[in-house]
DNA sequence: GCCGTTTTCGGCCCGACTGTTTTCAGTCG
């Protein structure tokens, strides 16, 4: 899989053009190229020219540097531009508020050539003098490398829509806002942002702007105007508030949404059909006259195509589906009807098995699935075969008592680095429901880490693979492993992948969420509860699936008890004719 | 560098804010 390799060397391109102040259209193309590619789940590398230049945003050119690299594993153009320009620029650009125009006049005139060359002319007052550069520049620049040096640059979604919906209900509740609305890549339930933007109308703008330049936690004012201004919080996130006039609030939104991608691509239409999209509105653009824009729906229609989910607005097709009116009618969080990943504290879990299904119940779930883990998790407690059996009893008792609720016996089951499960099929046959995940030996070479997961999913009894990559957002990278061949199987054996919906995991991810549903192959999306706020994080899930473009149909537990049980069976029906 | 029911060449989204400037360039989203 060479995707990741091309679409960093395509980014790197890119940054180097953008220093040498090449042509912004063509850095622009590298950037869409690469971007295109990390969206991509299929091997490049199988991919011959022509069909590599069937791919948007790839042309001849960019279609042959590929291959290049497939081939021989570099692509001269660029060994010719690194030679060209000192890496270190990329970092200096990086600065906030210090673009390549800048860069390249600190590298003429002071030889600058790497963040530490930057931070040593600036702190010696040797910037200000220069062109476009005054005192203040230069103490701005300096404020950029401390932050860069504290490290913040994106941040999960776990972290920032919390933030997100803090700074919402504070401005409801102490501004004069009329409307307000989270927007920009938290809106779009991007796994990682790099800021909260909130969008809001106001017959007081300046009210607003001094209540949210004024909050607690701002650290720092990045900008205060009429209507945008932006923040940082003193844990390092930006956050940008927009005001605009009623009768745009929904060009406003659409256009704050994004992605980037999406809205050149709206505007670029726009041009074509002689209207003219800003923040403001849709007009015509010979008269000038507004069409619309009160409503974020108005530019799609005025368009003429199907209002699109910001889920969706990626670049990702969205656009032409929404013209042939075949968008997909997007999972909701009320579609889902039990969770098929819960603890209780006979593993690691926080609370009892009556008091999870209980809270289960309380937030209109149906069923659960309480899958602690199995032995092989020594250090949470994991059940050996005969706990099982005994939570088996305690399960049976406690549905008893249960009314139009159903706990499903189940385990998270270890798969070891031998392959083997760490339970006996014996004992797994007694239980409703087999999830099974790795949790150990992530560095095993890529055919070995694929084989153990494909064992595992060809045991009759297991139903599910959990967090099957493995990758913790911005800690620990996805572990190598084959996803075509684990898709393969899980066709196969009619296992299921899930789409864990904590938020440092969000794993499967929407890209290969998107895949396995291509392929049709069966989805979950559960949320590993350990405790009972844990439960919250479905919305997290569920908005994975849906920037794969998954629909109910699509979600195994979207389905009742009845529909559920049949799932698993078919699975053990196959592998055992008898 | 890509792309085409206007084009195979000449376009390529659009505006706010800051800081350095007497009218605008640079950066950002």
């Amino acid at each position: 899989m060479i995707n990741r390799g091309v679409a960093e060397i395509f980014y790197n391109i890119a940054d180097l053009l953008e220093v040498k102040g090449g042509n912004p259209f063509r850095i622009r193309a590298y950037r869409r190229a690469a971007q295109n590619i990390e969206g991509m789940p299929a091997d490049l590398s199988k991919l011959s020219e022509d069909e590599l230049m069937t791919v948007p945003g790839i042309g001849r050119d960019l279609a042959r540097k590929i291959r290049e690299f497939a081939e021989k594993g570099k692509i001269k153009a660029w060994e010719d531009l690194k030679k060209e320009v000192p890496e270190g620029l990329i970092e200096v650009i990086s600065v906030p508020g210090l673009g390549p125009k800048t860069a390249k006049i600190l590298y003429n005139d002071l030889r600058i050539t790497d963040l530490k060359g930057l931070e040593k002319a600036a702190v010696a007052g040797e910037l200000k003098g220069l062109p476009h550069i005054g005192a203040k520049t230069e103490k701005n620049i300096l404020k950029g490398l401390e932050l860069i040096k504290k490290g913040k640059e994106r941040m999960p979604l776990g972290r920032a829509l919390p933030i997100a919906e803090e700074i919402v209900d504070l401005l409801k509740r102490n501004a004069p806002v009329k409307e307000i609305s989270i927007a920009g890549s938290v809106r779009r339930w991007k796994e990682t942002v790099k800021d909260v933007d909130i969008l809001v109308t106001s017959d007081y703008p300046e009210q607003v702007m001094d209540m949210f330049v004024g909050m607690k936690h701002v650290s720092d004012i990045i900008a205060k105007g009429h209507t945008k201004s932006s923040v940082r919080l003193s844990d390092g996130i930006q956050v940008d508030l927009r005001v605009v006039e009623e009768a745009s609030f929904g060009a406003a939104l659409q256009y704050f949404t994004g992605s980037r991608e999406h809205n050149i691509k709206l505007r670029e239409i726009a041009v074509r059909k002689g209207l003219k999209i800003n923040e403001y509105g849709i007009f015509d653009e010979k008269s000038g006259k507004l069409l619309g824009g009160a409503k974020e729906s108005d530019i799609y229609e005025l368009l003429g195509m199907s209002f699109i989910e910001p889920e969706l607005r990626e670049d990702r097709g969205e656009i032409d589906a929404a013209f042939k009116r075949s968008l997909p009618r997007l999972v909701s969080l009320e579609n889902i009807r039990g969770d098929l990943h819960v603890h209780s504290n006979w593993s690691d879990g926080g609370h009892s098995i009556k008091e999870v299904a209980d809270e289960a119940k309380r937030r209109g779930y149906e069923y659960i699935a309480l899958t602690d883990h199995s032995k092989g998790l020594s250090i949470a407690n994991g059940l050996d075969e005969e706990r099982i059996l005994r939570q088996i009893r305690e399960i049976d008792r406690i549905n008893g008592g249960l009314k139009d609720f159903k706990i499903l016996k189940g385990i998270e089951v270890d798969i070891r680095s031998d392959n083997t499960l760490d339970i006996s099929d014996d004992v797994l046959k007694k239980l409703d429901i087999v999830v099974a995940s790795i949790h150990s030996g992530f560095r095993q070479a890529r055919e070995k880490i694929t084989y153990r997961i494909v064992s595992a999913m060809r045991n009759p009894y297991v139903n599910i693979i959990a967090h099957p990559t493995g990758r913790l957002i911005g800690e620990r990278d996805a572990y190598d492993i084959n996803m075509e061949e684990i898709f393969r199987t899980a066709k196969q054996t009619r296992t299921a992948i899930e789409i864990n919906a904590f938020p440092a995991r969000l794993d499967l991810n929407d890209i290969y969420s998107r895949e396995a549903k291509r392929l049709g192959i069966p989805v979950v999306i559960s949320t590993d509860t350990h405790v009972s706020g844990h439960y919250d994080y479905m919305r997290y899930g569920v908005s994975v699936a849906r920037r794969a473009w998954l629909e109910k149909r699509d979600v195994i537990n979207t389905g009742g008890y009845r529909d559920l049980k049949k799932f698993m069976n078919i699975k053990r029906k196959k592998s055992n004719p008898l």
